[in-house]
RNA sequence: GUGAGUGUGGCCCAGAGGCCUAAGGCGCCAGGUUGUGGCCCUGGAUAUCGAGGGUUCGAAUCCCUCCACUCACCCCA
């Protein structure tokens, strides 16, 4: 028996109703934000992902899952949304467009991990992207519009972390000091940290070793080195999102793992959670665009991991708008009442009104059970006596009465119960 | 990649060497008189006990190998 491949999962039906819901508050809240969803494909140039993401990082250096398509192009499937949002932008000229331009997207994602709660090879983001704007304005935005949208559905009990990583001309700055720092600790250090120190000093601050941690604790920290522009920068939006009643924590270890962030970077984290506490993430971009050979063009984005939002949902007992059940459930005995049936289903739907047909040959009993647990409003019976009646017997399974009527009457009698 | 735990019908799970030709619950199917659901009652189907090898007179139960899943680390959504 084939099974779904390791990290992978099936969303089953009886789970599509946190995903509608996600998704339809997610696209809610980007229409109040002037957002626009935009596609893109599941796979890219694998080069696309090497020059944004960065050849340092985990994402690029261990988790890509790169093929060679049959003309031998170097492929990969998508280990995150920026990349490909950024690519589209520059390849239909989006920079013609009045700046900044906003869109938003659903994504698979595919990152080759072992995984855990939380952590899918295969996992779904809605993320947002604005692109060509420096305004700390932006930044603000997009914060509100992640909180505004986990509020939406329902969700509290969690954090905003803030912080800045400066720019191209302040971080050396900041980094040389980094690594003077911990150059002579690097006998406390682990070992991975010891190949950050010079590979990627910036991680070493979100080492969760214990040692690692002690030496974090003390480390310089980049808000303090932010040139005369970003310090402006992150001032103001500060002051935005105080301005706004956002709360936030300044998080001077707050880092992320994609090389392409400048300034702003932010997370938020549910408050009781596990170990993959992030329910999203995002920061500034400004160099990308350029980087992907554009002309220099700020950008800011985030990004959400559905299934973690799905986690949150059912640990805090957020109750999700049901499956909606079929109006009317048609239930039949008999050659000839089955072509009726069919008949009776097309009428109904063509005023849209949702069927199902009870199909095989059932005892009415068997079949009234199963409208019962597919929750059904109605049950519109056809036996022989409604064939030659050229009637139905209309079944209300709320309260068990029931009337036989023309068929031209069932229609009314539904919009009567407002049943679709 | 590393470490730990788990693997019994569709799902949850009992079972700890012979009483297991594997229990129970949920679900599924059928019946409880002729064309009527949800509750209740009765009956039924579905398990080569993850796979392979070994120990033993005898293994779901012990040992080995492999596989899968889960959780954790790394990192992130």
């Amino acid at each position: 028996m084939f099974k779904a491949p390791r990290g992978t999962a099936d969303i089953l039906p009886a789970e599509q109703p946190w995903w509608r819901y996600i998704e339809s508050q997610a696209a809610a809240v980007c229409r109040l934000y002037g957002y626009e969803r935009i596609s893109t494909p599941a796979f890219e140039d694998a080069g696309l992902f090497a020059r944004s993401v960065g050849e340092g990082t985990d994402i690029v250096n261990k988790e890509m899952y790169i093929f060679k398509d049959r003309s031998d192009n170097e492929l990969a499937l998508r280990p995150e949304g920026t990349a490909s949002v950024c690519r589209a932008y520059l390849e239909h000229g989006m920079d013609n467009q009045p700046q900044p331009v906003r869109m938003y997207y659903f994504a698979d994602i595919f990152r080759y991990e072992r995984p855990q709660a939380g952590r899918y090879r295969q996992h779904h983001q809605f993320g947002c992207e604005a692109i060509g704007e420096a305004s700390p304005m932006l930044d603000a935005e997009v914060i509100h519009m992640a909180l505004s949208f986990f509020s939406s559905l329902g969700l509290t009990n969690f954090t905003l972390q803030l912080n800045s990583i400066g720019c191209r001309k302040c971080r050396p700055v900041y980094l040389q000091e980094l690594k003077k720092y911990y150059q002579p600790l690097s006998q406390e250090l682990c070992e991975d940290c010891r190949t950050r120190l010079g590979k990627n000093p910036l991680r070493l601050l979100d080492c969760k070793k214990p040692g690692c941690q002690r030496a974090a604790e003390s480390a310089p920290r980049s808000a303090d080195y932010l040139c005369e522009e970003c310090s402006l920068h992150f001032q103001s939006l500060k002051g935005y999102l105080g301005d706004l009643g956002i709360k936030y924590t300044l998080n001077h270890r707050l880092v992320r793992g994609l090389d392409y962030y400048t300034r702003t970077v932010f997370e938020i984290q549910p408050l009781e959670g596990g170990s993959q506490s992030a329910l999203g993430g995002g920061g500034r971009y400004d160099d990308l665009i350029g980087q992907l050979g554009g002309k220099a063009t700020p950008a800011i984005g985030f990004a959400t991991g559905m299934e973690r939002i799905v986690m949150n949902l059912k640990n805090q007992g957020v109750e999700v708008p049901a499956a909606e059940k079929p109006a009317v459930f048609i239930a039949c005995l008999g050659e000839a009442a089955r072509c009726e049936a069919l008949k009776t289903a097309a009428r109904l739907r063509e005023a849209g009104v949702s069927v199902i047909v009870s199909a095989g040959d059932k005892s009415l009993k068997a079949q009234l059970r199963n409208a019962n647990s597919a929750g059904a409003a109605y049950v519109a019976i056809i036996g022989e006596n409604e064939v030659s009646a050229g009637t139905v017997m209309l079944r209300n399974m709320q309260t068990s009465e029931q009337q036989e009527l023309q068929q031209d009457d069932v229609i009314s009698v539904l919009q009567a119960d407002k049943i679709k």
